[in-house]
Order: structure tokens, then sequence, then C-alpha cells
DNA sequence: GGTTAGTTGATATG
DNA sequence: CATATCAACTAACC
């Protein structure tokens, strides 16, 4: 590398694009303003530390990594490289500050608790190395951060409260990818830079410990140019944009009947702005549209109003310790739970759904609902954290803020509260599916049953299970609870817990069954933290907060004006 | 303090 | 396919 020249490095972390990228578009204005003087590095930290605390399934490796090659492709088209860096990021940055005489940090900002704690511990050290660091909000439309201060400095807990904030505030214009660097802002290849130690390729899939043999087939390959096109066939169907409601889409049908954009969004692909400034211009053109919450943007802004919430407490992600989290009497049952995870409780909706979230890593929205609602509330009483360990393994688009939100949504722990109503294993599947095509299909073993009782196999014959060829209790389980009867006892549980709730308020009330072991921990710290420890912006001086606040700068000297 | 609305329940009925 | 009933919650708003 030419002596003279500072390192500018782009950090990704979600966000794994380039186009409507504004911190990666800060540092190549930089380098457009002083191509000599600054050579770009966008970087990939791969962490071998994450899979110890974070479960994540075969698939979610897979889909990480086409978007890793994705994104290096793409950069390759604007003269740049992705540049794949593998160590616990605490040890790595303050060698590249070191070794590449990085002058500027640019990265995206993350309201999780884990990427906070570890993005003020690199911001500390840039400030050690003297390295300048540009921040931006650009994983959701809104500054999460932005919006609960505009709420009196408390997250919506409703989604009509959040809409009426966010009406009143301005979306930045995405911005186009980049054009092409000049060629000099491209580094120079390290002496050593293909030696074991100094690899920047993209991993391959055993590096990602995936065994080739657990993955399922590609259904929905990750990566920027995926998301866009798979987004771009969207837009081609105006009517159906306009004419979408969401509860009227179907959560069993064979092929998805909704946009499966969700993963391309958790991992940044395809910018939620972008997304919303598009389909918007769609809605423009109709005089009649569908609106919020069932709309398509109205999916986006529910994005939104998670993110929010789930920004102004470290503890989003479990019961004790959550500020928006109902404390009920959960009960553990190791048995149950894996009927659960792994398609055997007997009900054929919930198996399939269950199976093929495992093999597909996706599953729509409702059927979420559907085996959500029969873990907790409906019928197993088992607790939402053990739900969203497996989903946080096994979806695609896991993600930390949707994921806790939607479970405490369907447990009647937070944000909704109409308990009662309570998603029947056997007949909410026949309104969409009443032949049971989608169960044939992910619980083969039921497929000559006929329809009559393809939902509730436990009512044929022993003769008929024959003639079937598939017997109940030992070619496919019998059911592990009665519904009828586990529906009222839950039921009164919850009316139990609620007043509970309205009498004492809040946690530490109950006997939590705990007898059982505790399950592993979601993040590196496996105690509850305190809300005052870990919220909001570091202390570092912010420059510029915009109206829609695009950018966030932290800098000790401004590179722009040397 | 009373009223109303709430992303998407189930069932029976017209 | 739309509506009433079931039982009855909280949050937001007047």
């Amino acid at each position: 590398m030419d002596k003279q020249q500072k390192t500018i490095i782009h950090w990704f972390r979600k966000g794994l694009r380039i186009h409507d990228n504004p911190a990666l578009a800060e540092a190549i204005d930089l380098i457009r303003k002083s191509p000599n003087k600054y050579v770009l590095r966008p970087i990939f930290v791969l962490d071998p530390e994450i899979p110890n605390w974070l479960k994540v399934g075969p698939n979610r490796w897979r889909f990480l990594q086409e978007s890793l090659l994705q994104l290096d492709s793409n950069l390759r088209k604007i003269k740049s490289r992705l540049y794949v860096v593998r160590g616990d990021p605490k040890v790595i940055f303050p060698k590249l500050f070191n070794e590449w005489q990085v002058e500027l940090l640019t990265f995206e900002s993350d309201i999780e608790p884990y990427a906070r704690q570890r993005d003020m511990l690199v911001e500390k050290q840039a400030k050690k190395f003297n390295v300048n660091v540009i921040t931006t909000v650009s994983h959701t439309i809104y500054n999460p951060e932005l919006i609960i201060q505009k709420s009196q400095g408390i997250a919506p807990k409703q989604y009509e409260g959040f809409l009426k904030i966010v009406s009143t505030m301005s979306i930045p214009e995405p911005l186009e990818a980049p054009a092409a660097l000049p060629a000099k802002s491209k580094p120079s290849k390290d002496s050593n830079e293909h030696t074991d130690s100094k690899c920047y390729d993209c991993p391959a899939l055993h590096e990602l410990g995936v065994n080739e043999a657990d993955l399922g087939d590609v259904l929905y390959p990750g990566g920027e140019t995926e998301g866009l096109k798979r987004f771009q066939a969207i837009l081609r169907k105006p009517d159906w944009i306009c004419g979408f409601e969401k509860p009227k889409t179907s959560p069993n049908s064979l092929k998805p009947s909704t946009t499966v954009l969700s993963p391309y969004l958790k991992f940044g692909c395809i910018s939620s702005r972008l997304m919303y400034s598009d389909l918007q211009k769609v809605l423009k053109n109709k005089k009649k549209h569908t609106t919020p919450p069932v709309s398509l943007i109205g999916q986006l802004l529910w994005r939104e109003f998670f993110y929010t919430a789930a920004a102004s407490d470290p503890n989003f992600n479990r019961m004790v310790g959550n500020s928006f989290c109902r404390q009920i009497p959960w009960k553990k049952n190791v048995q149950h739970l894996e009927a659960w995870t792994y398609g055997r409780t007997g009900y054929p909706f919930i198996d399939a759904i269950m199976r093929q979230l495992r093999q597909e890593g996706w599953i729509h929205h409702l059927a979420r609902h559907a085996v959500a609602c029969f873990l907790t509330r409906g019928d197993l009483w088992i607790s939402w954290e053990d739900g969203q360990r497996v989903f946080e393994e096994l979806l695609l688009d896991a993600d930390w803020a949707l994921n806790a939100g939607n479970w405490m949504w369907l447990s009647a722990s937070a944000f909704y509260h109409l308990y009662y109503r309570v998603y029947s294993p056997v007949s909410f599947g026949k309104k969409t599916d009443k032949d049971g095509e989608y169960i044939r299909k992910y619980v083969p073993e039921l497929a000559n049953y006929p329809k009559s009782m393809i939902y509730e196999p436990w009512t044929a014959t022993a003769a008929q299970q024959r003639e079937f060829g598939c017997i109940i209790g030992k070619d496919y389980p019998q059911r592990i609870v009665i519904h009828d009867v586990v529906l009222k006892k839950n039921m009164a549980k919850m009316a139990d817990a609620y007043q509970k709730h309205r009498d004492g308020g809040g946690g530490g009330k109950f006997d939590v069954d705990n007898t059982q072991a505790k399950p592993e921990p979601q993040s590196p710290k496996t105690e509850p933290v305190s809300p005052s420890t870990s919220s909001g912006c570091s202390s570092s001086k912010i420059l510029k907060m915009e109206q829609n606040s695009t950018i966030v700068k932290y800098f000790k000297k401004d590179p722009k004006s040397p």
C-alpha cells in the first residue's frame, strides 16, 4: 500500500447492501473528495464466538454466506471488494486501525443490546487510535430513538399511537448505489494477504460450521441482488400491492402468499426505506388501496413499531425485567417443547408449520401466530422465551426485536391483550386449506388421510388408520394435549395472571417454575440488565441529528477540513 | 369515569 | 361472504 494513503473502513454488519447505504456513502464521498489520500476497505467481521451464545441454524448461515458473496460481487462492480475479517471485533479493530492506518470508520447503528455494547467498545478504541467514526440510522425507516423522544421518552405501546407519531416525521429519500470508485482507492494486496491468518475471502459453508446434509433446498437465496429482484417482481404487480390485506393472505398455501422479503430486510440486503418509497409511488398512482395496519406499508411500519419498543428496553427478549412484558407463570415441559420444536405434537396443522420452518426457514406470519399461540397461552403453557429461541435458530428472518415483540404479542404478554381469542390448531388452517394439501406436503405420513380427517387424524378408526397407511401413536404421534380441555384451563390461568397484574402490577410476584435447567442465554449477558446502563447513544458528541435522523456523527476532528 | 377500538378467533346463522 | 354472539382484556381518549 502507498505509505501516504490512509484507510477508510466501512464495517458491514446488518445492512449487507451497497444501495441506500448512507454510512458507506459517507465513506465513499470522502474518497471522491480526496482520491489520492484514502483507500476504502469494506469489511465484515466474522466473530467465531457468536455461535457460543446465538443459535443460528444451517439455513440462516447459508443465507448469510450467500449475502456476503453477493455483497462482495456488488462491491467489485464498483471497483472495490469485501474484506471478511475473522475474529472478535474488540480484538480485531485495534489491530486493523494500526496496520491499515485507519482514519475513518463508518457503520450502520444497531439497537440490539449485544450490538450496542460491542459498538461502544469499538468506538472507544477508535478514539484511542484517533479514528473518526460515522454511524447512520438506516436499518429502519425511522430512527427509533427519535420516535421515543417524540413520545415523551416512552415507546408507544399501541400501533395507532405509533402511527400518530411517525406521521409527523419525514423520511429521507433512499440513496442510489454508488458509482465506480477511482482506481487508486483500492488498496494493494497485503504482503501476506493469502496466508491462513490473513484470508479476507468470503467464508465457505464449512467454515461456518454448516453440514451440507442439514440444509434444505435453496428457496430464498440470500443477497442484495436477490432481494432487489424479489422486490422488483412485487412492484410489477401494482394491483396486488394496492389490494394487499395481511389477514386475508393464507398461512398454509403451498407457495408463499406474501412477499418473503423479511429475510432480506433482516440482513439489510434490501433497504426498508427503498421499499417504503417505491411502494408509496405505486399507491400514489391508484385511487383505491389498503392502508396500515393491514397493507404492505403497514407491515413495514409494524417492523418499525417493534424496533422502537425494543430500542427502549435491553430486556426486550426476556420476561423478567422487561418493562413491556406481563409476568406469567409459564411451566417448563421438556417433552412438550421438543414435540412442538420438531413437529410432533399430533396436531397436523401445527406440525406441518414447524416442519416447514425447519426445512425452509420461512413460514407465513399467521402460521407463526398459530404455533406461537399453541406453545404458550393456547395449549402447552410454555414460555414464549422457549419459542423465541427455536425461531431464533430456524427463521431466515430471525430478528432480535421482531422475534421478541411478536412472541410477546402472541402470548398476550404485551401489546395484545385479548387472551381469550385463541387459535384452534384444528379449525384455523381449514379456512384457507380445507383439503389439507399443506399438511400432505409437510407431514407426508398423513398424505392418504381423507380431507374430513386430515386435521384430526385421531378420529380415524383403527381399521381406517391401517387403510390410510398411518397408525396414530405409531407412524404419527397421538396429540400431546386435548385442545378443548387445556384451552379452558389456560384461559383461567391467563385471567388469573391478568388479575394479579392489575393488583400488583409487574414482575416478581409469581412463582415461576424454574425447577428445570435454565435455558441457554440469548446474548452474552445472562442476567437482565438495568436499562440505564445500556440505552441510547454513546456519550460521544452528537454533531448532527436530523429530523429524519439519517446521520449521527462522532468526530474528534473533521476529516473534511484538514 | 365512561366509552371505544384494538393487525388477522371460533362458531352459528343469514 | 357478512354479521352477531361468545367473554371480557387493556390503552387511549373524551
